[in-house]
DNA sequence: GCTTTGCATGCAATATTTTGCATACGTTCC
DNA sequence: GGAACGTATGCAAAATATTGCATGCAAAGC
C-alpha cells in the first residue's frame, strides 16, 4: 500500500505542467512526453520517466484518471484526463503564492565563459555558433505556431491569450539570444584575430 | 573511509562554477555563497548548503585545499583555493563536450500563464508587476558592475572578455524580459478591462 | 539587558532531475 | 529476412537541489 512516496511539500510545478496539458485533451504518457518537446516544454522540460511517475503520483491523489486504449496490434495507451478535483487542485496553485524565481538562466556555458582563454576561444566560439544554430531553429518553430494559432491575439479567447503571452516571451527571448550570440561570436572573433597576431593581453593585470 | 559519495559522473557544474570563483581569490564558504549572489549566481544559483558540501567533495578530490583563518573574536573562517590539479581539471572540464540545453527558461509562471481566467488574471498581472519589479533592480545592479568593470571592454584582458559577454548576456536578456512584462501587462490589462465590460470570451471556443 | 542582524558553518530529510537500463510490438527500409 | 526506427511503458540508481533546522559568536540598536 502507498508504496509511492506522496511529497507533502506542494511545490512540483511538472505536477501542474502535466495537468496543464490535459486540460483540453486526453492524453498518454507517451503524448505528453511528445508535446512536452513542443509546448509547455520549452517552459518546462521533462523527461518520459517524469512524467510516468508523474501520472502514477496524480493518479493515486485522484486528480486524474486513467482509460486504457487498447488498439489493435499496437501495445495498449494509458490515456489520463483531468478530474473535478484535479481541476480544483490546478486552479488553487494557479493563485497560489508563486516563488518569484527571477528568470534564471542556468547555463553552464556561461560558466565556461568565464573560463575564456586561448585555449577555449576556438572551442567556445564553435559551441556558440551551434547554440545560435539550434535557437534559429526552434524560433522558426516558435513562429510557425504564431502564424498557425496565434496571429490575430486580439480575438483569442481569455485562455489561449495566456499561451500567446508564454509564446511570445519564448519568442522575445529567442531573438534576444540570437542578437547576443552575435555580439559575443563577434567579440570572440576579434579576440581570436587579436591573439593569433600576437597583440594579445592573455590573463594578466 | 570515504564516507563522502564522490559522484562518478562529471557533469555538475556547479562544482565547476565554485572553483570559477575561485580562480583569482581565495573564498570562504560564506564569501562563495554571497558571491554567488553577485555575479556566478546569476548564471548559476547555489544555496550554502550546496556549496559547502561541494568545498567538502572538492577538498577530497584535491582540487582545491583549505586554510584555516583564525580571526580574533570571530569564529574561524575556512579558506578555500584551488591547486595545481584542480586548475587542470576546469580547463579539461571547459573544453569538454557541453551539454547543449538551450536556454531553458524554467519558470513556473509560464505554466501559470497557460492557465489564464478570469479568476487568476488579476493575481498573475499582479505577480507580473512584481518580477517586473524585481528585474529592474537587478538590472541596475548588472549596469553598476558594467560601469566599474567592464566599461571598455576592448581593453580587457582575455579572460575578463568572457566575464564581459556573460554579463551583457544576462543585461541583454533582463533588457528583454522588461519589454516582455510590459507587452504582457497590457494585454492582461486590455483582457482585464473587456472582463469588466462584460465584452470578454471567457474561454470558450 | 534584550533583540535583531550579520558572520560562519553545517546536518538530515525531502524533493527533483537525470542516467542507464529494460521490455515489447509493428512498420519500414534495405 | 534482418536491422533500424517509432510507439509505448516502466524500474532503479545516482546526481542534484531545496527545505528546515541547528549552532555559536559579535556588533549594533533600543
Amino acid at each position: 500500500m502507498a508504496g509511492l512516496d506522496i511529497p507533502r511539500y506542494a511545490c512540483m510545478a511538472l505536477r501542474y505542467a502535466i495537468m496543464t496539458a490535459l486540460l483540453e485533451d486526453e492524453l498518454s504518457g507517451y503524448d505528453l512526453a511528445r508535446s512536452f518537446d513542443q509546448s509547455l516544454g520549452f517552459f518546462w522540460r521533462a523527461s518520459h520517466q517524469q512524467i510516468y511517475r508523474e501520472l502514477r503520483g496524480l493518479s493515486e491523489r485522484r486528480w486524474i484518471v486513467r482509460r486504457v486504449d487498447r488498439q489493435r496490434g499496437r501495445p495498449e495507451r494509458n490515456l489520463y484526463s483531468l478530474t473535478r478535483d484535479g481541476r480544483q487542485a490546478l486552479q488553487r496553485w494557479v493563485l497560489e503564492a508563486d516563488r518569484m524565481r527571477l528568470q534564471e538562466t542556468r547555463d553552464e556555458f556561461y560558466i565556461k565563459l568565464y573560463n575564456l582563454s586561448a585555449d577555449s576561444i576556438g572551442y567556445l566560439a564553435e559551441r556558440l555558433s551551434a547554440r545560435r544554430a539550434a535557437m534559429m531553429e526552434r524560433l522558426y518553430l516558435y513562429e510557425r505556431i504564431r502564424r498557425r494559432h496565434y496571429q490575430d491575439h486580439e480575438t483569442l479567447p481569455l485562455r489561449r491569450r495566456g499561451v500567446y503571452l508564454a509564446l511570445l516571451g519564448g519568442i522575445m527571448q529567442g531573438e534576444q539570444y540570437l542578437a547576443w550570440c552575435d555580439e559575443a561570436l563577434a567579440l570572440l572573433a576579434a579576440s581570436a584575430e587579436e591573439l593569433a597576431r600576437g597583440a594579445a593581453k592573455e590573463d594578466t593585470g
